[in-house]
DNA sequence: TTTATTGTTCTATGATCATCGAACAATAGA
DNA sequence: TCTATTGTTCGATGATCATAGAACAATAAA
């Protein structure tokens, strides 16, 4: 099985972590990954088919905002709040915080 | 001349900024009407043609991030900075020190 | 009135995206 | 070993996007 691809903390792009954010599926998985804390991609209810969420999952992993590990037949999935608060110190913060004014909780 | 719509702050939508600013030319564009306060469309240096920047400012307009006003024949863009303050406070100067930490400047 | 300036709109193109279902892979459990 | 669980990958589809050039509209200047 190949191991998963995770960008370097010093390459996390502030445009990637945008666009992965601007999705409405994806920041609610975000917002839902720091409430909770790690979780299986099962476990994020989401209205959207398994395979879209596995999707979602990589587009998040790939831009350096979640990171994922194995274990047994699950992928858990973690957000890299330390990573990107050294990379983009506060960015995450204001982005959740904003999340919370808004009616799509 | 149609008058040109901009959404009320009210309705400014947390998707909508944070997709408008995933294009590194609308970042940059974004980054540079907050260094020099408002500039007409064609003042913004940008390595593409204009009628793309047309495309863009619209972008950024119908998500409330900048205001347009006519002046003559050009199109005076400006921050929203005020209005997306109280919509999303923090957001836009978390956004903006966060290229800052970037080489795309 | 004619010309120059500024920016939009139209049309087209190639790319990427969000979504789904079906097939597949890997692991765990019986 | 067989079966269930979990998630990925593949293939397809309809949508949207970033880009550019050409034509157009509106205003300013000569």
């Amino acid at each position: 099985m190949k191991p998963l691809f995770h960008p370097d903390t010093a390459d996390i792009q502030l445009s990637s972590v945008l666009y992965a954010l601007s999705d409405p599926v994806r920041l609610m998985m975000v917002y839902k990954l720091r409430q909770n804390g790690e979780r299986a991609c099962g476990d994020i209810e989401l209205p959207i088919a398994k395979s879209t969420v596995s999707h979602h999952s990589r587009t998040l992993r790939e831009a350096g905002v979640v990171r994922t590990r194995m274990h047994g037949t699950q992928r858990l999935l973690s957000l890299r709040e330390e990573d990107l608060e050294t990379r983009f110190p506060g960015l995450l913060n204001s982005i959740l915080a904003s999340y919370e004014e808004t009616d799509e909780l």
